[in-house]
RNA sequence: GCCCCGGUAGCUCAGCGGAUAGAGCAGCCGCCUUCUAAGCGGCCGGUCACAGGUUCGAUUCCUGUCCGGGGCACCA
């Protein structure tokens, strides 16, 4: 990365300043460099010398003066300067940074790998929508938000494995059952009436018709119990099918997808209470078995059994966290929870401590809710009248590459709205197709270039001498792209997959700029024609801009098109 | 009452210790004989909710207040 040759150089730079007595020999804060918001202030730009003020006892300005006159011969920095306070701006060599697009083109996809990773195994788990309904947009968000990160993880050399949790067991299944056969009956014309509890929604009052269509009154004669757990059975097999589903509609694939009951057939649920017990973090009261989290700093003790005997979600979550970390022997895992998760984490992190596993290995990100708007109208939620927007039709309304992009064009803290009539009207006015027309017009220069014969070998020049791109624009799309790595490098570590997509819009549009500016190809009349030579280097520009329009676009999951055509208005009466 | 996340341009949102706070959309004015005008240039638009504090420096960190959302079950 870019930023790192420059960070060696400027802790050269201090050695050497130390070694001769020009700088005290204090230690060295953390170099941060990197690049300016005014492009007048350089490419790349570090506060170090205003770090370093205090300690060296010496003006910022003097500090930078000396580091400057100290760096090392190199063929990377044109130019530094003293600026503000006491920045240092740093200007790169146009031939340096022209010579680096042969690397991208040279290294292919591998150029914007890391190694935070080291290898080590890593598992996402999100959406893990609960089995009672289809999925609705909040899952719509979590999936983009955490199948990116998951890109992103796999980049910076991570293992990561993509886990669904099925909550196929626990309490809300028996309501699940309840109302299932509730709705059967009332399909075969027998008074039912959906329990108090149950999930009043059109959804399963249409799959108890299915179901009744489908099985006849055989199920009748299994008597209520075995009814509502069979019904149960296949509820949840039938609503994890249309999951899985909705996520092959936004281009998400899991590696697993985890069985809740199997924690409890295995005896793993037991297993994890008996060892909390016997780490000391079980109280009975009441009739039912505590978890202890107020031990480890939880605001309360919360139930693991209840006093029917009946296992509560924690117990099974702490059950299967274990099963991640112990079992399957994952270093790090990473839940992607929603807001009205949120009051889980603390215990979450108390239960995994208390199992003995260190509570930093486990992450938990929330997003917030995603609020719906229809004919400038909120539209209201709710799981018990089952008043949704499925996430089906919201791919099918506004298309899945503008589903995952306006997902992940928001950081996971902040609400969002997704007005469902703008999306549609406004298509296409979406980011979105700005990226993808990008692409598809370096596609199209590429393609042109071919069918014309146009090459270095059929001009006679040799290879492509990228050191004669000197153009502003051509120069700003090179340092721009370098920065590719550094971007990836950063949403992977801060777990941020929302700043490609500003990237990818950023790109964009220096792409566009550089387009209007510098013309590739010969058109064999134009004045404006470029040298050849000139011309094979923009080839050279436009191939490596492709790569990492197509490379940004496939991590955050939308398709990368080498055509777009645009749809004529039809005008004609 | 307690806990979590927001409050930045008309709208939706980035930025979150540094140099004149950004983008998209909306609005206004221009640009198609030239590699796709789903494009480009320009203009308009901000007490970064409010009040204190820390700092050489705060939209960014801390405290408090107000406003919006979410959560505080022997549901998950």
């Amino acid at each position: 990365m870019v930023r790192e040759e420059i960070s060696r150089l400027l802790q050269g730079a201090a050695a050497a300043a130390q070694q001769s007595g020009l700088l005290p020999q204090v230690t060295l804060p953390e170099i941060t460099v990197e690049p300016p918001q005014r492009p007048e202030h350089g490419d790349y730009a570090t506060n170090l010398a205003l770090r370093l003020a205090r300690s060296a006892r010496m003006a910022p300005s003097q500090i930078a003066r000396i580091l400057i006159q100290s760096l090392p011969a190199n063929d990377v920095i044109a130019r530094a300067e003293v600026a503000g306070a006491g920045f240092i701006n740093i200007v790169l060599r146009p031939e340096w940074v022209s010579a680096q697009l042969e690397g991208i083109l040279a290294h292919g996809q591998r150029f914007v790998h890391n190694d935070q990773g080291q290898g080590r195994r890593v598992q996402v788990e999100f959406v893990s929508a609960n089995p009672t309904e289809r999925c609705h947009a909040g899952s719509g968000r979590a999936a983009a938000l955490g199948d990116s990160l998951a890109n992103l993880l796999a980049l910076s050399g991570w293992q990561v494995q993509r886990e669904y949790l099925v909550n196929d067991a626990g309490g809300r299944l028996q309501a699940l059952g309840e109302t299932i056969l509730a709705r059967y009956l009332q399909a075969l014309g027998h008074p039912a009436e959906v329990p108090q509890d149950g999930y009043h929604g059109e959804f399963l009052r249409q799959l108890g018709q299915e179901l009744a269509a489908e099985l006849g009154d055989q199920i009748m004669e299994l008597g209520h119990d075995a009814a509502v757990t069979h019904l149960a059975r296949l509820a949840v097999e039938r609503i994890v099918a249309l999951h899985k589903a909705d996520m092959d509609a936004l281009g998400v694939h899991f590696d697993t997808w985890f069985r809740e009951q199997a924690l409890h057939d295995h005896g793993e649920v037991a297993a994890t209470v008996e060892l909390l017990r016997e780490r000391g973090y079980v109280s009975e009261r009441e009739g039912a078995v505590w978890f202890s989290s107020t031990a480890l700093g939880d605001d309360k003790d919360n139930v693991l059994i209840r006093s029917n005997g009946v296992p509560g979600y924690l117990a099974a979550d702490i059950a299967y966290h274990r099963d991640k970390f112990v079992r399957r022997g994952f270093e790090r895992v990473i839940d992607v929870w929603g807001a009205d998760h949120q009051g889980h984490v603390s215990r979450m992190k108390a239960g995994v401590q208390a199992i003995g596993v260190d509570p930093d290995r486990l992450t938990i990100i929330i997003h917030q809710l995603v609020t719906l708007r229809r004919g400038g109208e909120v539209v209201k939620l709710s799981k018990r009248t089952g008043n949704i927007v499925a996430l089906a039709d919201v791919i099918e309304e506004v298309g899945r590459d503008a589903c995952r992009f306006f997902f992940l064009a928001r950081s996971p803290e902040s609400q969002m709205e997704f007005d469902l009539d703008l999306a549609k009207e406004e298509s296409e006015e979406n980011p979105v197709f700005y990226v993808q027309y990008s692409h598809a017009r370096t596609a199209s220069v590429l393609e042109k270039a071919e069918q014309r014969g146009i090459s270095p070998q059929a001009w006679g020049l040799g290879a492509p001498d990228v050191a004669v791109l000197q153009h502003p624009a051509e120069l700003a799309l090179a340092r721009f792209l370098l920065r590719y790595p550094e971007v990836i490098y950063d949403a992977a570590a801060q777990l941020e997959p929302h700043r490609l997509t500003f990237f990818a819009q950023e790109l964009a549009r220096i792409f566009n700029a550089f387009y209007r500016d510098c013309r590739v190809l010969p058109s064999e009349r134009s004045p404006h024609d470029p040298p050849l030579p000139v011309s094979a280097a923009r080839l050279r520009l436009v191939a490596a801009a492709q790569q990492v329009l197509a490379h940004v676009l496939g991590v955050i999951g939308v398709t990368a098109p080498r055509h777009m055509a645009r749809v004529e208005e039809e005008v004609l009466a």
